[in-house]
DNA sequence: GTTCCACCGGAAACGGGGGACC
DNA sequence: GGTCCCCCGTTTCCGGTGGAAC
């Protein structure tokens, strides 16, 4: 039944883009000064997760580099590359300049050089979770980089902002912004729709069916094609040829166990020991949190490591922080009241 | 109103791991 | 092989915040 298992892929950019032509049309339009040689401003792309921020970043400067010859672009995930180092190396690897560069020993001002010594065609660097990054700095240094065009992606203009230098938003001021919303039941099962044109044999799954989906999904893409995949890879193992309804309800939550259990598994063991700790509770203070997990392990980390590991479960959409202060609880995601 | 205390998070220091250089 | 340098995860230190107790 799956004729094309990439499409079903959370990182697939398709070749047509449903539903947000004018969030394309916005970008394409800051971006345009590359199609005369020349760098472009800065753009913003702000949204909910699962709102197609990534993928119209990516498809958008896939088809600047189909219309334009002369450009060089680059994707840096800001969650996984969070240092001012690794940004700068993930560019270096874009522009192909990485030989002898070891990432234990080059100073990040070598790395640094060598970027802003750039003097080839006008090069797009696309920073994904942007406010992911532990030091902005990077940022500026890339801003009066000559030759270099950002597109910054971030959940929320406030919280992207809060973390900047002041000169940074002051000249971020007037770039280009995109907004975008969470996706309606109507949008998500055309994109749906989409993916199952190329991707599954024709009619395994009918519309009704595909809304259910996407109504389930709530507005996030993310979870609506991961639905899909799920529903997919189970109607295929039992060797049928559409998805029946049972299959579909209950790949509902399967799919969102599985992107918590990814999730799960990027933690390191002392973070899975504080999440096991929260879930063995409905909520817990830090204090007695703290407590339990000196007790479980045998070389427990510092109280304030433990807070830095906490605001990481937070960030993962684990782990949900409540309160101020001595009021502040902790609960999992899963169980938020 | 004042003091105490639990909690948070920034900044600086520390130390391990790893590569370059002699 | 020894030394130097670098990044990065962690620790230490400490000031800020606000509710509780007096």
């Amino acid at each position: 039944m799956i004729l094309d298992a990439r499409v079903l892929d959370p990182e697939f950019v398709p070749r047509e883009v449903v539903h947000r032509d004018s969030e394309v049309d916005a970008l394409s339009n800051a971006l345009s000064p590359v199609t005369d040689g020349e760098p472009a401003d800065t753009a913003l792309l702000f949204g909910p997760s699962g709102t197609g921020k990534t993928c119209l970043a990516r498809y958008t400067v896939g088809q600047l580099r189909e219309t334009v010859i002369d450009v060089r672009t680059q994707y840096v995930n800001c969650w996984q590359n969070y240092s001012r180092y690794r940004v700068l190396y993930s560019i270096l690897e874009g522009l192909d300049r990485t030989i002898d560069i070891h990432r234990q020993s080059t100073p990040t001002d070598v790395l640094l050089e060598r970027v802003q010594a750039y003097d080839g065609p006008p090069f797009v660097v696309v920073l994904d979770e942007v406010d992911q990054l532990e030091d902005t700095g990077v940022l500026y240094d890339l801003y009066r980089t000559h030759g270099v065009s950002m597109v910054l992606v971030a959940n929320r203009e406030e919280d992207l902002f809060a973390g900047l230098d002041d000169r940074l938003v002051s000249r971020l001021h007037g770039s280009q912004r995109v907004r975008f919303e969470k996706y309606g039941v109507d949008e998500l099962a055309a994109i749906l729709r989409a993916r199952v044109i190329r991707g599954l044999t024709e009619d395994a799954v009918d519309d009704a069916n595909l809304r259910y989906i996407a109504d389930a999904a709530a507005g996030d893409a993310r979870i609506a094609i991961s639905t899909l995949r799920t529903a997919a890879r189970v109607a295929d193992r039992q060797g049928m040829d559409s998805l029946p309804e049972s299959v579909i309800v209950d790949a509902v939550p399967e799919a969102r166990e599985e992107i918590q259990r990814k999730n799960l598994d990027q933690l390191k063991p002392h973070q899975k020991v504080l999440y096991e700790i929260i879930e063995e509770h409905e909520t817990i203070a830090p204090g007695t949190l703290y407590e339990r997990y000196r007790e479980q392990v045998a070389d427990p980390r510092s109280d304030r490591t433990l807070r830095t590991y906490l605001n990481k479960l937070a960030t993962y959409d684990l782990v949900v922080p409540e309160g101020e202060n001595r009021g502040r609880i902790y609960r999992l995601a899963s169980q938020e009241s």
